[in-house]
DNA sequence: TTGTAAGCGTTATCAC
DNA sequence: GTGATAACGCTTACAA
């Protein structure tokens, strides 16, 4: 006796001489409900185990406009810092009954477009993104449109999205603060992309902390254009090809300060003797550096948790008119041995 | 005049006074087979744009059964090197129109075989799975039952299903290989998850290298049960605690040898003189640690791409009376300073 | 307590 | 050249 292949909420009430209807209300848990005789209630679960029905989520989703899906889109998930925040993403929208479609935008923001609409042609029930620059049209667009969305680590000034981030301004304030503390004047800072609104409000930190220390600022103290490691590496050697180079380098990411290393050991130099190092995210090997490094760490799974919390309730709230939420998490100042103290 | 909301293809139609049929054909390029007035095309085509209409995939997936997605389904996408071949499989992926559902199975296999189920559910083209642990029964179930599957980095012994992952073996002989020709005869391997595939492999290459060389191996050589940070911790101070400690450890993962250098930093050790480490998993922080690691090197973006590519593949050729592909690729050892040569 | 049938947004078959 | 309609697999109002 061969065995029924099953593919069809059809196939299995066809076996079990039941209609559908019966059957559906069984899988979905409302037997009780319609008041459907346990006997018949269990001999529809016991086929479905023994048949392995698969429901098809496309139809399901189709009639009850519900995919139980979300879409993030995320600049470079093989950035540890990206992949972190992914994790507790994704961790915390299966915890809640969501997949997750996962969208690189490589730092493109054409793509970042593109996707944004992929995911919407999905369906998918929400939409987690760290935007690529500082257009934000088109995430205003599926906003208002009633797709809920939450911004994560990449927040526009003034605007009217729910997002959740990092006090970047106060993490680069309290790290040039610190190399300031520790007797540093000529510091240079190699940020991220410019115009994304993680990097301004670094440079911003970092600008107000030599104000508040009475050291003139001028533009040549900030160079880089990206937050890749190659970025770090070009500028570094860069700036040591100047004449007086600076004692201290503020890295606005973690590849960043790899990249910055990799130049100061290819120039000969020794942190922290001779340069400072200083560097935005925290990562597992930051204690194992040549040089324990000196890193302002970011929250980053509370970041992605409560990203997800934020966007389930605009699901369930479906109030366009109340306020959108907006967070800014604490950073932390880990001091390690990358900094030297110029004032013993 | 307001601008009237398009959800539908339907809407659309109304506008434009036309068929859902014939806009169907322009929005799926079949104007010219259809012989479609040009006219008609680029009313079809203008007002599309103009009221940003976004064709349903749930439907279209329904009717077409095509989803135009793959499912991937991996152990920890925090760990980089997760990370790193999700990032090329993303790639990959969209390159030929396809979207990724992100699925992390945190190590547990009864998570595992509810996300396989989920991604079905979901009706995925194909899934992409770098499988937890020994068991595959699951795997071959969804293989035979229609859906094209790929294995990563985590293949099975003696299977038929499509898989592509490192030459392990041969990673592990090199890499121990390398420490005996440094003279090197005490050796603790911290290994991953023992029943793993990878981790088999390794300790397999392990061992007949010692074996070649005519030391002789016990049980005592092999310690630690997981890929973690904190499993090569505890290994290395547990190991370090016992009379006649090793001259090398063999780390099976990048986050056990952070655990190494955790543990051996609080011992007050140094790497090499005191004790040498060798790791698999190359990072881009290897070179830049206290001491820069010598490490094996795996092809983790062309695993990713080969991956997709074998998938498609199936999709394409629907033929599953052909053997099923397998591929190993070539580790690369990258020699630093974190092994000290004892014969000099 | 169970069944019939409409409809979710598409595409494909057949008609004109 | 264009259009009506069935069908994809499911849920649910309405019937029985």
């Amino acid at each position: 006796m061969e065995k029924k292949i099953v593919n069809d909420i059809n196939d299995l009430a066809n076996i079990l001489k039941l209609s559908i209807t019966t059957v559906s209300r069984v899988l979905n848990g409302k037997a009780e409900i319609y008041r459907i005789s346990p006997d018949t209630k269990q001999r529809v679960l016991d086929a479905a185990r023994e048949y392995n029905y698969i429901p098809n989520q496309l139809a399901r989703g189709l009639k009850l406009n519900k995919t139980a899906t979300f879409g993030l889109v995320i600049p470079d998930i093989s950035n540890p810092f990206f992949a972190d925040i992914a994790k507790s993403i994704e961790y915390e929208a299966r915890s809640n009954g969501y997949s997750l479609m996962l969208c690189d935008s490589r730092e493109n923001i054409a793509l970042e477009k593109e996707l944004i609409n992929l995911l919407l042609s999905h369906k998918v029930e929400g939409i987690i993104v760290a935007p690529v620059g500082t257009q934000s049209e088109h995430l205003i667009q599926t906003y208002i449109s009633g797709t809920p969305l939450v911004i994560v680590d990449r927040s526009f000034p003034e605007i009217d999205l729910p997002s959740i981030c990092s006090d970047n301004y106060q993490g680069g304030f309290e790290a040039v603060n610190y190399l300031i503390l520790m007797g540093h004047k000529k510091i240079v800072c190699i940020q991220g992309i410019p115009e994304s609104f993680p990097n301004k409000e670094r440079v911003h930190g970092f600008i107000d902390a030599l104000r508040n220390n009475k050291i003139p600022f001028n533009q040549s103290m900030i160079v880089g254009k990206d937050f890749s490691l190659e970025n770090g590496y070009k500028q570094t050697r860069m700036v040591f090809s100047l004449k007086d180079p600076p004692t201290a380098i503020f890295a606005l990411s973690n590849l960043i300060s790899l990249g910055v290393l990799q130049a100061i050991k290819e120039i000969g130099l020794m942190i922290p003797d001779d340069v400072s190092l200083i560097s935005f995210d925290e990562q597992p090997y930051s204690a194992y550096l040549g040089t324990p490094m000196t890193t302002i760490d970011q929250k980053k799974s509370e970041m992605g948790q409560f990203a997800v919390e934020i966007l389930i309730k605009q699901i369930r709230e479906k109030d366009p008119g109340t306020k959108p939420l907006i967070m800014k998490l604490k950073t932390n100042l880990i001091i390690r041995n990358s900094v030297k103290n110029l004032k013993k």
